[in-house]
DNA sequence: CCCCCTCTTGATAGATCGTTCTACTAAGAG
DNA sequence: CTCTTAGTAGAACGATCTATCAAGAGGGGG
């Protein structure tokens, strides 16, 4: 990790993003679309726009750095990005179902190119890299973590808790993924309504047992 | 389409199956597990085994032919599977958990490789290959109206059982990504009782209504 | 018998892949 | 001024990719 010296690239604009944040940025958005092995370097390079060796230079493990640093930092993003849009309603079962039909509209807005940052490369490196699966579920247990933080803060209950949270994320993976293929936001809507009924079964039976 | 003849191939032990057979299946296995960009067609040809140019006999379209054969054969015989295994169970609840934690015991069994047979190439190809998303996106579409036909027989609301069909499709796939990138079955028994909790609340829901 | 057709076989082409390499530029440090 | 260092720039390399091609093997129908 170079130590920052304070020093400006070179003569540049002001305002625009340096090298590395550019290829930072084109890197997730063609992993997140196209997978890892679908990604070539050389379209990172002409889309962030950088020179080509600029890679390496800020990434010189090549493409498993670059696609690990991706995981590392769009996957908690991703996870702050939901949370916030679900702290924009008071009552879970309302912030959920708003979240979803926010996902859903996001989803048709971008052509459904861009759903979940990660889960198109977690599955193209499941079984062939372990180094990024082990990135990917280092995430994924973030999000489980966080989310069940999330729903203790509603339930009490740490083991009902965990489930929510692991549901929530898989069922949203699974809509993302559906929407992505038929091009329909309708999964979306679907996986909104069964996680708010989830939700309100777990409220009644929660409040059945005192 | 060539007519079959009834001639065997080239004297070749009576059992083995032939070459295109052995192709497509060697397809099957590499595209789920590798994505459609990650898989090289000499893999395939290696692994089938098969001489290279048979690739192109049998399906002269090259990669995108035996990748939308692939998606259009294993995607109906992965919904026949998993309704056979929900038809071991008389009780639609017990027939959903039966069915994950089949499911889990399956995907432990095979060191987490195979999970759904189309998923990894659907998000592989869903912004980049049309023709093969479409694909993805009519077998999405078949396993929805068997999943709702599954429901109705159970709710008789037709609404509630689209919705519970595309969240069991959903979750499932979620759950795999999780169980798959985690190493981990536990996305999977928990995505079991979080879809058996939901039938469970469409059941008591469609009994206070008559 | 010989033609015909299906299938086999692997070499080859041409493009693109990830990676390495060297040379160059610009600015801060002394 | 020179020295040093970060970053720019892209040529070159070997490997691998998809796709094409030409030739051969082997049984059925004339």
């Amino acid at each position: 990790m170079p130590k920052a010296t304070g020093r400006k690239p070179q003569g540049r604009a002001s305002d625009a993003p340096d090298t590395r944040t550019r290829i930072r940025r084109a890197a997730a958005a063609q992993f997140a679309r196209r997978g890892y092995a679908g990604t070539g370097l050389k379209q990172i390079a002409a889309e962030a726009p950088a020179p080509f060796g600029s890679i390496y230079h800020f990434f010189p493990g090549g493409k498993d750095d670059l696609a690990e640093d991706m995981i590392r930092t769009t996957g908690p993003q991703f996870m702050r990005l939901v949370l916030g849009v679900l702290a924009e309603r008071d009552d879970p079962v309302e912030a959920v179902e708003h979240t979803f039909a926010a996902a859903a509209r996001d989803l048709a807005a971008n052509d459904y190119a861009d759903g979940c940052p990660i889960a198109t490369m977690a599955l193209d490196v499941a079984s062939t890299n372990d180094r990024l699966r082990a990135a990917a579920a280092d995430v994924f247990g973030e999000w489980t973590d966080g989310g069940i933080a999330w729903f203790t803060r509603w339930t009490g209950d740490a083991a009902r808790a965990a489930d929510l949270a692991r549901t929530m994320i898989m069922i949203i993976e699974g809509a993302f993924l559906l929407s992505r293929t038929t091009r329909d936001p309708e999964p979306l809507h679907a996986a909104g309504r069964s996680m708010a009924a989830l939700l309100r079964a777990a409220r009644t039976d929660l409040s059945a047992r005192g």
